[in-house]
Order: C-alpha cells, then sequence, then structure tokens
DNA sequence: TTGATTGCAAAGCCTTTGCAGTTCT
DNA sequence: AGAACTGCAAAGGCTTTGCAATCAA
C-alpha cells in the first residue's frame, strides 16, 4: 500500500500538483466507500477531519480522475458515484423499477464493444456505460 | 396527420388530461427540432405563442413522455435531450473528445440487449441508453 | 518564498413546486 | 361548474467560481 501511495504521489508532483491532508482523505473515502457522491465522500472525510470542504471535495475528485485513481458513473438523476480506479472495471445496469444496480463484467458488454468498434470506430468507455432498463424482479412495463 | 392527432388526443382525454394549446405547441416543437432540450423547445414555442412559461414546458415534456409521445437521452452534462417518439428507435453514441453524437441503429445493440436479457433478465430501454468514448476523428486517450 | 490549494460565500445551471388565476369539457 | 392546467415566483439540488487566507515544496 505504502508502493502505490509513493506512486500516485509522484505523479501528482510529476505533474506540479501538491500532495494534502484533502486530497488523501479523499482518495481514502473512496476506496473505502466503494459507490459514493461527493456528499458521501464529504461526510466520510469528516468523520476523520474537520473543516474540509465540498468544494474541495468535487475539485479533489475531478483531479484524481485526471489522475484515473477514481472514475465516475451516472446511475440516476441525482449526484455522480465515484469508484476507486483499483476496482474491477465494470458496467452498471440500472432497474427503472426498483433502481436496483447491477454491476456487470466487461465481457459482458465485450459484444457491444466489438460492434461499435469496428462498425463506428468508437471506442467505448466501459466504465462510464450505465443501461437503464428493467429487472427481473420488477413488472414489464405496460 | 390529422388521424395521428386525433388518436393522442384521444389517448390524452382518455386518462382524464386536458388538450391544451400548450400541450400541442411542445409535442410539435420536439418533433420539428428532433432532439431538443427543454430551453430550446421553449424557445421554439415562443415562436408561435407567447407567454408560455419554461415550468409548464417541463411538465408537458414529462406528459408527453408518459404517453410515449417523445423520449428522453442524456447526451452530456446538462439538461437531456428529448426525441419525438415517431422517430426511428435509435441509441446513441457520444465522443468524449470532439462532443460528436452519433446515432446507432437498434442492431447495433442487439448484442448488448441479448446478453443482459439472458445472463440478468434485464430488459434494456434502447432509446435512452447513451454509450460515451472517444470516436474515429480524436486521438486515443493517453 | 511563492505558487498551488483551500474554505467560504456567492452565483449558476437545471428542475421542481406552491399557489392564485385561467381554461378546457 | 369544477377539475385540470398555466404562469409566475420562489425554492431546491447539485456544481462551479472568485477571492483572500493558508499551506506544501
Amino acid at each position: 500500500m505504502s508502493a502505490e501511495n509513493t506512486e500516485w504521489q509522484h505523479e501528482l508532483r510529476a505533474r506540479g500538483y501538491r500532495l494534502t491532508p484533502q486530497r488523501q482523505l479523499v482518495l481514502e473515502a473512496v476506496e473505502e466507500l466503494g459507490h459514493a457522491t461527493p456528499e458521501e465522500v464529504l461526510t466520510e472525510v469528516r468523520r476523520k477531519a474537520q473543516g474540509v470542504n465540498i468544494s474541495t471535495v468535487y475539485r479533489t475528485l475531478e483531479l484524481l480522475e485526471g489522475l484515473q485513481l477514481v472514475t465516475h458513473a451516472h446511475l440516476g438523476h441525482g449526484a455522480p458515484t465515484y469508484h476507486p480506479g483499483s476496482a474491477p472495471d465494470h458496467a452498471h445496469l440500472v432497474c427503472r423499477g426498483c433502481d436496483r444496480v447491477i454491476e456487470v463484467e466487461p465481457v459482458d458488454v465485450a459484444p457491444l464493444v466489438s460492434v461499435l468498434e469496428s462498425k463506428y470506430a468508437f471506442r467505448t468507455d466501459v466504465r462510464h456505460l450505465t443501461v437503464f432498463g428493467e429487472c427481473d424482479r420488477c413488472e414489464p412495463a405496460t
């Protein structure tokens, strides 16, 4: 873990950024929470340090995303959900009926990725992919 | 066209709703614009009638969506885009590099739909599907 | 030292809501 | 007449921004 830290911390500095307690706390929070909105990240961060501001969370998440240490996806109408970059790649299915979120492996969306690549030369961002629809527990739409 | 009109107008009334000039104008605007945000719909509507309010546009789009006369998709960070329900089904590809939007036929996403159906019993809403990534005109991310 | 970063407060989008007046049926 | 609908204004949720103070290197 210290090896990991060293790595991204070096990367940060290499780009002229600075390592701050807030940045470490935000990254830790995303890694601990797994799926979290900016507001949830803030809450988690504040359990360890006080005075951290929501605007810092937004700025930090953006920066961490640039470093590919976190990613985000839109799972509904509200705030986006942030995931650790270290988590295995996955796409999301969201059920309109019950709001259930299902994580799917890249292999499941590989057929789509292939078609888009070959037919449109389009490179899909799988980690950002969210498919809306209806799950088996919910009645078909009428 | 009057036949079409008659049909949805009957449907409206059958559900206890009323036919108002605003509702006709909003539907016409979506059909004329093809892809439009609520704000764009308002602008178009105001070319024909004055005094129409943005809140009416929102309320009307929601109602028309319930009647499946329009659908919406999220093509970026801002407001959603509304499409006529009469348009052929399609999904969207959005390029992060140049913001280009590519419409794809249902047949292109059929492989995905099949996998999700068979493996997760998940029924995909193709018209709402937006895939983010990078198009052939743009450089691969570094 | 000094430029990056933060907290705070204000503003900005986009969308929803309460309500009184209006309109469709 | 009476319920549905609209315009208006205000509020609400989420996010960004300007700026002075603070902090990492």
